[in-house]
DNA sequence: TAAAAATCTTAATGTAGTTAAAGTTTTTTG
DNA sequence: CAAAAAACTTTAACTACATTAAGATTTTTA
């Protein structure tokens, strides 16, 4: 393992270190079941139709998971980036096809596993179990949070918001995107942001 | 334990088994943290501003877990019922104080558990530590289907997929407490009702 | 670096869903 | 079981946001 690898796996442990406390020789088992995945910006990590068989962490880059309709609209899930995990969890733990679409905007480094990795380490290590289950939570609790976002705010609230809570990534995305995201058309969003404008002026 | 107790524990023991195998002693083991609660409609689990000091199964009845806002308008999470967890986790692990309200809609009949006894749990039986995490990755993949929902489909639209999915509980419950899951005007609800009456005749 | 593609801008017009208000029916409670 | 409360119904005016269309600007690719 070179020394730009070493770094990888040292973010990955402070990510892990979050939540649960670890030895060396505990990190060193749990790198043992990832490979390094460095992909270049606007490709398909996952295609709508195929199996995800990967689960990653993020080390650096910029991904969006959204689902695409049959008119062609897009509906974005989030916007992965550093420090996260990207993948489609359903379709990887049943291993049937996604709904979804994950395109990378950048070009990013990520640390995945396989369906049968990732199973074999939740039973081998309890550390890494608890860590994996409070993402779980966290994950859970979030999307929560933003069913009742959606419900029972307006596009302009649930953008200032956005704009609060995603202010690392807020200049590397396109109005389009963002847009999609926040569940407005386009034009919608480029409206209220003129508005934004004059307000300040 | 009485007969009726023990009724309870093993439909507990039923939901458990969905997802990891566990044994009689096990099972002993797990259910020794839990007590019994019963609690009677038309009261509240939960009320805003209140710490959630623990978490339940539900052994039968239903709920709802809202959040209400200043104008008194009130949006729903979820409708919990015979099966599911009911609580507000992010309360219950955070200790902090809750934005919701969980009502009692029917005479319910809960398995409760404390933060301090969950943690204990969690720490000392390794299959009910699995069988959390399972549930925290479903609740987080159901919750994620949701937020695409709301995205991509109209009030009608999400009104027929809430028939499919929860056809058991949906009449048990009012239109307005309907309209307020959807995220719809208790009007506006109504008319589509009526639209989906006239459309059958 | 030209041309193709994508994104952003602007405005007009259309619509799903809200608000308010009042009446009716059903459910709850003393 | 009467009365109070809650839920349901109906209508019309209104608003947040969508759609369409077309030109201007930026980014990407050959």
């Amino acid at each position: 393992m070179n020394k730009e690898s070493e770094k990888y796996f040292r973010k990955f442990r402070a990510h892990i270190e979050k939540h649960v406390k670890i030895g060396d020789s505990e990190m060193a088992h749990i790198s043992s079941y990832f490979s390094i995945k460095r992909i270049g910006r606007k490709t398909d990590l996952l295609e709508p139709g195929n199996i995800c068989r990967f689960e990653n962490f993020v080390v650096s880059g910029l991904f969006q998971s959204s689902v695409p309709d049959e008119s062609g609209k897009v509906y974005t899930l989030n916007f992965p980036h550093e420090n996260w995990w990207v993948g489609d969890f359903k379709s990887f733990t049943s291993r049937t096809p996604s709904i979804m679409r994950i395109e990378t905007l950048e070009d990013s480094i990520l640390l995945e596993i396989s369906k049968t990795s990732l199973d074999e380490l939740l039973a081998n290590s309890q550390p890494f179990s608890n860590y994996f289950r409070t993402l779980s939570e966290n994950a859970s609790i979030a999307a929560n949070e933003r069913i009742i976002q959606q419900l029972a705010q307006s596009a302009e609230q649930r953008y200032a918001l956005f704009c609060q809570k995603y202010s690392v990534i807020r200049d590397r995305l396109s109005q389009k995107r963002i847009a999609s995201f926040l569940g407005v058309s386009p034009e919608y969003f480029n409206q209220m942001e003129r508005r934004k404008k004059y307000e300040t002026l």
